[in-house]
Formats: C-alpha cells, sequence, structure tokens
DNA sequence: TTTGCCGTTGCAAAGGATTGCAGCGCCGCT
DNA sequence: AGCGGCGCTGCAATCCTTTGCAACGGCAAA
C-alpha cells in the first residue's frame, strides 16, 4: 500500500506548451471576467436557473462551451453537500478469497449501476475486507455518499446494524433476520432450498447432497431449507464442504469421492458457479447428468443457460433485486422510510435435473 | 431519468431523537473547540503530522473515536487537489446491448479494482453510452478524478485522441495502432488469431470458420490473424457473424446451419462466451467436440476451465493488462510519460481441440 | 412626479479542511 | 542576562462554487 502523490502536478499541462495559447479558463471567475458578469451569475447561467436573462446565459454557455471550462465538482459539491453519488460495497468477511469478479456479485453491479445512473448518480466502487470494527462507518461518515449499498453481508451483522442506527441511506442486499434493524433486500433462500428439494425428489430422488459452505448465513438458509423440505418427506441431506471461490470448487468437489461414487442421485449446489464445476467434475468421470445423478444449482446467472446440459436452478430474480434496493435506496436519501423485503425464489426447470 | 433531490435533508437525523445528545461533532472546529486547540492543529494531528505532540495528537484523535468524527472529504479534496479517485468507465459504442456484465469486462474490472484499491485509491465506476462528442472530455474535466482508465474504446477512438491530448493521466485497455497518441494496453488480437490457425491447422483441420462481429476493432484483428495464418498454409477461413452480448449469441448460432451440419471441422470463436454458446449448440444437435468439430475460444476467462469438454483458448493476461494499466497510469498522474504496452496472447491447450 | 414592482445582476458569506508563516514559551549556551 | 534555536501551536488565507439578499434600472400605475 504505497500511497502516492503527484510529483509535478500539473506537469503534463505546462509539457502541451500552453504558453502561446491564451491562459486557460480554470475558475468560474476567469469565465465571468471574460463574459463581463460576476460568478454568480454564471454559476446560476451554468445550472440553468431561470433568473439569468436568456442572452446572457447564451452568452455564458457558448464561453463555457469555448474554453472547454466545466465548473470544479468538488467545490460545488462541498458548498450543496450533494454529492449524487452512490456507495456500493462489497464487504468480503469469512470468504477473503471471493473475487470482485464472482459472476453473481458483477451480474448485481451491472443492474446496480444501470439503475443508479439512470438516476443520474455516480457510482463509488469499494471491495473491503473489514478488519477494523469501523469499516463501514468510515465510508458512510466520510461525507462523499449520498447513499450506501452493501453488496452481501458476510458475517458482519453487527458491524452494519451499527451503522444503520444513525445513517440511514444504506440499504443491503441479502439475509433478513427478524428483529433485524438495516434494511435488507433478498431472497427466502430457505424457500428457495425447500423448493429445490420438492423438485428433485419429485423426480425420483432419494439420496440427497447439498454442496457448499454453510457459513454464510446466507447458503445455511438455502442448507436448511433443502434439508428441511426432504427430511418433511422423510429424506435424509448429506452435506458437502466447498468453497464459494470458483478457483477453489474443483479441488473441494474431488475431495468428495463419494459424490460421483453412486452414492447420491441428487445434489444441490450452493450457486450455479458451484453447479457448473460439478457438473464439469461429473462429466470427466463418465457420470451421466441427469441420468445417474441430478444436479441443481442456485442464482440463476445467464451463464446457467450455457452449460451442458443446462442446468437446473433456483432463480433468484437479480433485475428485481437491484431496481427493489435501488429503489430502497432513494426513499432513504429523500428521508422517507423503506422497509425490507424479501422476494420469493422460483425452480427453473431445465435439463440438469 | 429522474434526478432526485432530498426533500428532508438530515430529516433521519433530527428523527432519530439526537437532541438529548451531546451536540454532534460535525466539523474539525467542533473537534478543535472540545480539545482546546486550533481547527489547524486538528487537521494536522489526525493526518499523522509529526509537527504536533504526541500528547496532544493522543488526546485529539480519542476524541475524534469517541465522537465518531471523520473530517469531511469533500473538503479536503477541494483544498489538496488530490482527489485519490480513479474512474473507470466503460464506453459503449457500437455494442449497445452488452452489459457491464460481460464476463471480461468484469474480470478486468475486478483486477483494476483490486489494484486502484492497493495504492489507495477510491473508484469512480462509469458505464457511458457515448452520445454527444465531449461524454470523455465531460469525465475527465470533471475535477473528481485523479486519472481514467477506460476499459476498451469501442467505436470511440477520435474523440479519445482527443481528450487525450490536453489530458494525460488517461490509459485505455484495448487495441494500439501505430500512430495513436492515447496510451493503451493490449494484446496483440492479430497475432493471437494466427496462434489459433496454426493450432487448429496442426491438428488436422482444413475447413475452418470464425464466428464474431468484426464491427469492433479488436475482434477484426482477431479475424484478421486468424484468415492470415490459414492463408499462410492455404486453408480459407469463412466469417460467420455473430453477436457479443451473451443473450443474441445462442440465435446467432442457430442462423448459421452450415455450422453444424459438417461444413467445418474448427471454429475459431470471437470470446469465450461465444465459444461456450457454440459448445451448447453443438452438444444439443449431438455433433462431437473436438472428434467432429474443433472449438476454439479467445480471452481464456476461468468459466473456460469449466466447460464440457474444456475449452482451448487464446489466453489475454488480464491480471497482467491490469497490472500494466494500472502502473502506466500512476506514472502518468505522477507526470511521467508511459508508453503504450502491447501484450503477446498465448495459446492455452485444453480438449476442445 | 412619485411609488412600486419586476427582471436581472452583484456582493459577500458560507461550506470545511489544509498549510505557510508567525509567534510563543522554554531551554541551553555564552 | 541575553540571545538563538527548537518544538509546538494559532492565525488566516486558500481551494471554488453556490445562494440569500441587496441593489439597480426601467416601466407602469397612481
Amino acid at each position: 500500500m504505497r500511497p502516492w502523490s503527484p510529483r509535478h502536478p500539473r506537469l503534463w499541462f505546462i509539457a502541451m506548451g500552453d504558453k502561446a495559447a491564451p491562459p486557460r479558463v480554470r475558475t468560474i471567475t476567469d469565465l465571468a471576467r471574460l463574459a463581463g458578469v460576476s460568478a454568480g451569475t454564471v454559476s446560476r447561467a451554468l445550472a440553468g436557473n431561470k433568473l439569468v436573462n436568456p442572452e446572457t446565459r447564451a452568452r455564458i454557455t457558448d464561453l463555457a462551451r469555448a474554453h472547454g471550462f466545466r465548473p470544479n465538482q468538488m467545490a460545488s459539491r462541498l458548498r450543496t453537500k450533494r454529492t449524487a453519488t452512490i456507495g456500493i460495497v462489497i464487504p468480503l468477511g469469512h470468504e477473503r478469497h471471493q473475487h470482485i469478479s464472482d459472476p453473481f456479485f458483477m451480474t448485481m453491479l451491472g443492474q446496480l449501476a444501470d439503475r443508479i445512473t439512470e438516476n443520474g448518480c455516480d457510482i463509488l466502487l469499494k471491495r473491503v475486507i473489514p478488519e477494523d470494527p469501523d469499516w463501514l462507518s468510515r465510508i458512510c461518515d466520510s461525507g462523499m455518499l449520498d447513499g450506501v449499498v452493501l453488496i452481501g453481508q458476510s458475517d458482519q451483522m453487527a458491524a452494519i446494524e451499527a451503522v444503520a442506527e444513525h445513517y440511514l441511506p444504506l440499504v443491503a442486499w441479502g439475509h433478513w433476520a427478524p428483529g433485524q434493524r438495516h434494511c435488507a433486500v433478498g431472497v427466502d433462500n430457505r424457500a428457495g432450498g425447500r423448493l429445490a428439494a420438492e423438485h428433485v425428489i419429485a423426480r425420483g430422488a432419494r439420496r440427497l447432497a447439498f454442496l457448499g459452505d454453510v457459513r454464510g448465513a446466507e447458503i445455511a438458509a438455502r442448507y436448511e431449507g433443502f434439508a428441511a423440505g426432504a427430511a418433511a418427506r422423510g429424506v435424509p441431506v448429506t452435506l458437502l464442504p466447498a468453497h464459494l471461490a470458483a478457483d477453489e470448487i474443483e479441488a473441494d468437489i474431488l475431495r468428495h469421492a463419494d459424490l460421483i461414487e453412486g452414492r447420491f442421485d441428487a445434489v444441490l449446489a450452493a450457486s450455479d458457479m458451484i453447479a457448473m464445476c460439478a457438473l464439469r467434475a461429473l462429466a470427466d468421470r463418465g457420470v451421466l447428468v441427469p441420468q445417474a445423478m441430478a444436479v441443481m444449482g442456485f442464482d440463476d446467472l445467464p451463464l446457467a443457460t450455457q452449460t451442458v446440459p443446462r442446468l437446473t436452478t433456483i432463480r433468484q430474480d437479480i433485475a428485481r433485486g437491484a431496481a427493489l434496493i435501488v429503489d430502497a435506496l432513494f426513499r432513504r436519501i429523500a428521508g422517507d422510510p423503506a422497509p425490507a423485503q424479501v422476494m420469493m425464489p422460483e425452480l427453473v426447470a431445465r435439463d440438469s435435473v
């Protein structure tokens, strides 16, 4: 971590040899002088304020364009206290290795980005490994952000609750538990697990396995739902641990030799990525899916349609989730309350079960 | 596009009933009063300046922590002219439908994010559809950013060149052409295409196809390299158009009936995502890969190891590319020149050829 | 002619942190 | 005792824009 500092500020500017050119218009005051008006008028003109005379405004905007002038955002934001910037933070708690490039995060990020941009805001992206307890407060109280969305809560529930106490414009994607104070939007993972159990059992499976790391609250809920759904039909479930990070999953799967030796006839993977790896591993060993073993994913990422065979999965509607998050966030920024939302997952039957 | 404005600024603050609590410490001056020193001293203390007495500093930092005080970044940045923020912008020109969630972009974004964060900078994410000609200048001259990296240049070469003229801390991922003024980092796509041609021909293929949209400069170069490499060995190549966006590729592939009717014995896809879709389509129709047809990708995304069969592909070293970009960017921010870089791609032989 | 209002514009005070420079107290040296 | 210097702190200017309020000229109504 080497924080840099500009050794030769504006050096390039000088290097381009601007000496001959007219002095660059740097501030609103420069432009005001040129236009023969006051700085205040220029500010209003550029902001499209109706107070200023249309002719004056035209003259000023023309001049601004001609000189490529743009008012300094920093000063503007300081003054107005409106930053028009939303922070998107990805906390990496128990899964240090989980990349920012995890497909689920990325799909969510893309959706959020589109929607936030539509609202005229910029996006400040942060990927943090929570080390000290006030990592989140540092972000929220920096004065840089109008609001914050958390993609995933990792194992940081306590820290999030603490900040949510005094910082309202904060919305998280993920698990919501009764009594929780901060606003979260997510799917009912338990229900999703149950759906999966019902589906594979209906297709005749009787020896079920769950592949994933149950230390995260979300995955744990998926597992519990899966186990509960199966138990209700008198079918047991075996838990097979596996990491979330794509590059580690393959080794995890190979570790579970029984997975490919016919001890199970259906497996629910904690995510589509894991399911995809499982399909690979099974194909390598000549285990036919779905004939010899059913495989289900969770998420319904775009790539679930591209696997061989196509993945049957539990769908989280990411687009809708993102819409709900952004909606709640802007509500809260405006000072209105916005409650947590729990979406119902749905089963997408394709070819792997 | 509905820009919002806070209807009840700080309403939540009041709503939390802070009347009884001690008045919140909002500015460095508040804290100075509490600590019995001047604002300047607090500023220095919080910045870890060695000029202030260690005891004084301890007292001030304790006080700051106790009140959860954090200096306003906006004011700080206005004063210092150091924003510690890098803009990452994804221009979407000829491929409007291409998502921000495109796996290649996302992998690159993740790598860039990690490296920029290591340098102590924040990341401002922008996804823009270039409509007016000064979209880039608006971003670069906003005064909000210490530097800008472009992921992809789309069809905006002219706009980029124009801005690069006066704005130095700008680096793009992508194609570099002789004579180009702005700094770009990318792979030699032509060489990659040639590599692919040599490989499939060495494996015995003689009827080659290229699957992709050659309107983008990068893809075009891949195609040209592929065609040139094949021509050098007396083998012709057929061009089969296909979109870049994941959801459209499948239909594109089905449109090329000859692809699956044995007219070709090897196909180079313009990207791994396209290759993955092709594998799917071929599997659906019972065409064996690689026995009946060889399939190659381009990129070597993480998911290339998870396809069935595993994808043989031309590797762009995204991690190294990101490192080069960030390095060049910080060099330029410091005022030093940093030249464009062209990396050599390499062939990764797996099971699909 | 006076008054009042309207449409525009200018003035100056924020907004909050940073930093060069001056100042102050104290210690040590002569 | 006087002086220099050192270590620390305070003062005030600065970064650039926004905005409430005052002012001004002109025109219409009284």
